[in-house]
DNA sequence: ACCTTATATCGATATGTGTCAATATAAAAA
DNA sequence: TTTTTATATTGACACATATCGATATAAGGT
């Protein structure tokens, strides 16, 4: 059985008060967020005409050794801000919007 | 001469691609929002009736040194998200709505 | 089986930062 | 001016994390 998909986390900032738990996970995601070779991945893919990027892709553009692209994707995809795909040897990574939708939601 | 209000800073995440100094701005705010008591702070001072809080109020409930709060409450007021108000010996901070604002776009 | 390529993990290191006690500064009251 | 209260700064420490080289694992091709 499919669950509803969930599409926000957090009582929004402004209204009503966030508790601990609340803002341990929402503080977490926005770390993430807060590294800007993460921001420029992010870009990257979404630059894409097919809107998706292989892992193998990433390294030389940013200037960055295999090791640490790896390390960047796998925080991004266990905060639920990529999903990924193998295909054959490689692994493509994709935006989840929903993920970013649920985030404006909570700075509202 | 008064400048029009800025209430964008990046380009949107999704569509075109971050330099690296508009990833690293926007990066900068985000690590900002990336410490569950900041996210607490700025919860607790919304949920004020008057929407500001005297920056003495906030070490009780969060169980935080007065240093730590000065620290904290420095940080925001850099990032753009608070504005400061001294009325007598008290400072009270307030949101700034704009900030959270450009920050949604930026999410777009 | 072996080799090649892609990705992940490990270990080490450097840098950043949240926290507090101690102290300094600012403002008002006595 | 002295005292009191609020806020900021400094210094120290603990902990997190970005980065890389070395190595392990995974998948496909020869």
């Amino acid at each position: 059985m499919k669950l509803p998909k969930v599409t926000s986390c957090c009582t929004p900032l402004l209204s009503g008060r966030l508790t601990v738990d609340e803002a341990t996970h929402l503080a977490a995601i926005f770390r993430v967020l807060s590294e800007p070779v993460r921001l420029q991945m992010l870009s990257l893919i979404a630059a894409q005409p097919s809107r998706e990027v292989c892992a193998c892709e990433l390294a030389e553009p940013l200037g960055l050794s295999q090791p640490t692209v790896s390390h960047h994707l796998k925080l991004m995809y266990e905060a639920g801000l990529l999903k990924r795909e193998r295909r054959g040897t490689w692994i493509y990574y994709q935006i989840l919007p929903e993920k970013l939708a649920m985030l404006r939601e909570s700075l509202l």
